[in-house]
DNA sequence: TACTTGACATATA
DNA sequence: ATATATGCCAAGT
């Protein structure tokens, strides 16, 4: 069986280094799913906030700050304050410095990864 | 099958 | 800096 594009977007997200952020949109591309940023937030959506076997946290919008909305019951506060606690300047509307902490990976090297599993 | 909903992104005003 | 408008993709109803 293939890899679903679930499985892709989740090994892309586990690839984020500790005090660094991508984009929703992003990971799409290297999953290799360009254009599909909302199905990143769909994957991430259904991670347990608590389980930080995955750095769902290192995951935010191309604005450079945390999508928050009611409909997370805190989970946007939650990645706040793991961002946090790796070194990530996030003010209290969720905004970061996007530039300054963007993971920029090798696109061959994130290939390699994928298909090495 | 058709319509709605979102942890998105980009272009305009 | 905000707000509106489209385009996107998959799931839920």
């Amino acid at each position: 069986m293939p890899p679903t594009a679930q499985q892709r977007i989740l090994q892309v997200t586990a690839m984020i280094p500790r005090g660094t952020v991508t984009t929703y949109g992003r990971v799409a591309e290297l999953a290799g799913y360009f254009g599909a940023a909302r199905q990143v937030g769909w994957v991430l959506r259904r991670q347990d906030p608590a389980d930080t076997t995955i750095p769902w946290h290192r995951v935010v919008n191309a604005t450079g700050a945390i999508s928050m909305s009611t409909g997370r019951n805190g989970s946007d506060w939650i990645q706040r304050e793991l961002l946090l606690e790796e070194g990530v300047p996030v003010d209290r509307s969720g905004r970061l410095p996007l530039r300054a902490y963007l993971w920029m990976p090798d696109p061959l090297q994130v290939l390699q990864d994928l298909a090495g599993d």
